[in-house]
DNA sequence: CACCCTCGAGTTCA
DNA sequence: CTCGAGGGTG
């Protein structure tokens, strides 16, 4: 038998090899040179033929070289690792409460905890030392994965002692995951590189965790042994090596937490939650989230808690595990042939989902934009039931690596916009095709061309005709950040252009209301005592606000304008530094080139813009239809807000979105759309989403509402003693 | 020239 | 919300 001292020195050299790999393998400098490296490991190799026993599945030894081909060796667990039923809704988890109350004769103190959307593992620690580590698998084998988790700093590879002491035995179940945050950077980086990116975090857990690094690490040994030199051997090295660092680098993102123990010997616990008071004690990962509850309510509105704020914790969540705490109790529930009946999982509605790509259409916007787009089997995300996604352009679609007859993933991209993520690989049949991006406008049959060398984008280049662009442009008149026309949007636009009442959007001011007569989409027929067809409704009410719009701000008429390169903020700019249309029409390129925030692109296309007969001709029917042609100068009012820049989310009391950013502009401030490390101030109302996320890890101040209020009365400083303490 | 910031444009569903 | 691209800055 090894003595104290052998076991103190197996354990060192231990150690320190294992960092040395650690560090070699991040773009540190080496701690180890290959002549010391080498040296520790042969002394362990001596020790280890000395006293066998020491040889366990920690040991690199073990891990590296000789035993490489345990990778994904089937495991067999200590003890079987269930799985857990569901509950799907509230109905569902009063049942089980109700069958756990029948079986003991209360309800019981529960656990609850999060369910994270992750990987299953279970761990074995003899002597407090990793053995091994390994999937869940089936339940009862898993597959070996003690090779990579040396290289994941959350697995700890040794137990800390309590009293001095570790359990003899203690095999503990977790979940691995990535982080949602780290799953967004390395899906970037897998996108630049021209990887396939990955379709959620849960797959890039798996993924990472199944990784043959051993298999890369003596492809790269190889080709150092060959000793070859050159730039060609020297690249492949390079390359060879950038990969493996990558790979190591993933495994590093990896984070545990563990909900459960198998097999113990040398430690007592009583209750589930106990149990992770130990675990905790001995340095493994518990969630500091983990609440027990003495209620059906206390477990409920935890369930609804986490409901609310699924998005503010670090990884996914796809649920909420309840666990009857009492051990004994435990016992006396019992397990059915697949799942105990001492423990549930609530599932939340799932914010991924697999559905068919059934097709990719291409759409022509306002500015001749063609857009593919996915066409899906209807299935329910996130609260709605989504059947279409923008694709942004051909590029996307490669990168997504999407065929027409793939499954995919599909998520709501902040809960609101649809989002493919990629196909689902497994369950191609061969029957998929490629996407082939259209040579022709759908609409019009103009050759598409990118505007200029090199966009991404391609173009449907006859802007006066063709019809999509046309009808998107009159719709746009009447859009948001133009003249807000409640009525004319996409159907009024189609049938407009369809009746022939009007060519294009120059003629939308001088319509009549006889002229919307001539078109069924405006009429109804006549009711008792009216003779004749006669508009609906809508129609009349189109007609008013259309009417009533002429008086819109300038920089509106801009916006309307669908001049290239110009919305709603640029064209506020025009409007303020020339004050009319005329002046603008007139202005040289220079001159418009001179203002800040416009350059010689923009500047471009604005006097390109008023160089074509037919757009004077759009401005010149808007004049005789009443439109404004320039803004009133208006005395410049006190500007205390001048030079501040804030940016506003979420809802106020008592202001629209556009109201409150007016307020702020009225006082000479500058309202940006999106936070920035130069955002000097985030006004956060209800509901504020991402922006805060933002605002907060960017350390910009962020008030509520009486900031809101005292920013308006007093300026800035009086805002910001209102701000928030940073989370 | 390489960055960062902003803006533009298209976009989904109830 | 996303990507792409224009503008300004160091």
């Amino acid at each position: 038998m090894a003595t104290e001292a052998e076991r103190t020195r197996w354990a060192e050299l231990v150690d320190a090899i294992n960092e040395a790999r650690v560090a070699y393998y991040q773009q540190d400098a080496p701690r180890l040179s290959d002549a010391e490296y080498d040296a520790l490991y042969s002394e362990l190799i001596e020790l280890e033929r000395q006293h066998p026993e020491l040889a366990s599945g920690e040991s690199p030894t073990q891990t590296v070289g000789g035993a490489r081909s345990e990778m994904f060796e089937p495991v067999e667990h200590l003890m079987r690792m269930y799985s857990l039923d569901n509950a799907f809704d509230a109905e569902e988890l009063d049942a089980w409460f109700d069958r756990v109350q029948s079986g003991l004769g209360a309800v019981p103190a529960m656990l609850c905890e999060l369910k994270i959307d992750g990987l299953a593992v279970d761990a074995v620690y003899r002597h407090g030392r990793l053995e091994s580590l390994a999937t869940r698998g089936d339940g009862t084998v898993g597959e070996d994965v003690t090779y990579n988790a040396q290289f994941i700093p959350a697995v700890p590879k040794v137990l800390d002692p309590v009293d001095g002491r570790v359990p003899a035995l203690l095999e503990v179940r977790g979940e691995i995951f990535f982080p949602v945050a780290d799953f967004d950077r390395i899906n970037a980086e897998q996108a630049d590189l021209g990887l396939p990116v990955f379709a959620n975090p849960r797959n890039t857990a798996a993924g990472s965790l199944r990784q043959r690094i051993d298999r890369r690490e003596r492809d790269l040994d190889a080709v150092r042994a060959e000793g070859r030199e050159g730039a060609r051997a020297e690249a492949r090295v390079a390359r060879l090596e950038a990969e493996l660092r990558r790979a190591v680098e993933r495994l590093e993102n990896l984070r545990l937490t563990v909900h459960g123990v198998g097999a113990v010997e040398g430690v007592e616990v009583h209750t589930q939650s106990g149990a992770y008071d130990v675990m905790a004690a001995h340095g493994l990962p518990v969630s500091s989230r983990a609440r027990v509850h003495e209620s059906a309510a206390g477990v409920r509105d935890f369930i609804e808690f986490y409901g609310e704020h699924r998005h503010d914790v670090e990884h996914e969540i796809d649920g909420v595990v309840i666990k009857v705490d009492e051990l004994a109790l435990q016992r006396q529930l019992g397990e059915t042939s697949r799942a105990p009946r001492w423990a549930m999982a609530y599932k939340y509605p799932p914010e991924v989902v697999r559905t068919r790509l059934l097709d990719i259409a291409v759409n022509v916007g306002r500015t001749g934009r063609v857009t593919p787009f996915a066409v899906m089997e209807p299935v329910r995300v996130a609260g709605s039931t989504v059947s279409m996604a923008t694709l942004h352009n051909a590029f996307e679609v490669q990168r997504k690596g999407v065929l027409i007859g793939d499954m995919v993933f599909l998520r709501k991209a902040g809960d609101v916009i649809p989002e493919v993520l990629g196909p689902v690989i497994d369950d191609r049949d061969g029957s998929e095709r490629a996407f082939v991006m259209p040579t022709h406008c759908p609409e019009c049959g103009t050759e598409l061309r990118p505007e200029k060398e090199g966009d991404k984008d391609l173009r449907c280049p006859n802007t006066r005709s063709c019809p999509a662009q046309v009808r998107e442009r009159v719709s746009h008149v009447g859009g948001r950040s133009a003249f807000d026309v409640e009525g004319l949007g996409d159907k009024a636009a189609a049938a407009l252009l369809h009746c022939g009442l009007v060519e294009n959007e120059g003629d939308l001011f001088l319509l009549t209301a006889d002229d919307l007569l001539r078109c069924d989409f405006f009429t109804r027929e006549p009711g008792r005592g009216e003779e004749g067809r006669q508009l609906t409704e809508n129609a009349r009410s189109m007609l008013a606000n259309l009417r009533g719009s002429v008086d819109r701000p300038l920089w509106r008429v801009i916006v309307a304008l669908s001049i290239r390169h110009v919305g709603a903020p640029t064209a506020t700019d025009l409007a303020r530094s020339f004050g009319s249309l005329d002046a603008i029409a007139e202005a040289s390129v220079e001159e418009l080139a001179a203002i800040d925030g416009i350059g010689p692109t923009i500047a471009e296309a604005v006097h390109e813009w008023f160089a074509e007969d037919w757009h004077r001709d759009i401005v010149d029917k808007w004049r005789r239809g009443g439109v404004r042609m320039a803004d009133e100068k208006v005395e410049a009012g006190e500007q205390p807000l001048a030079g501040l820049t804030v940016v506003i989310t979420g809802s106020l009391e008592g202001f629209t979105r556009e109201s409150a950013a007016q307020a702020v502009t009225d006082l000479g401030g500058k309202v940006a759309g999106s936070v920035s490390k130069k955002t000097q101030l985030l006004v956060a109302g209800e509901n504020a989403g991402s922006k805060l996320d933002k605002a907060m890890s960017l350390g910009v101040p962020v008030v509520g509402a009486e900031g809101f209020a005292a920013l308006l009365a007093d300026g800035l400083d009086a805002a910001l003693s209102h701000a928030r303490p940073e989370a």
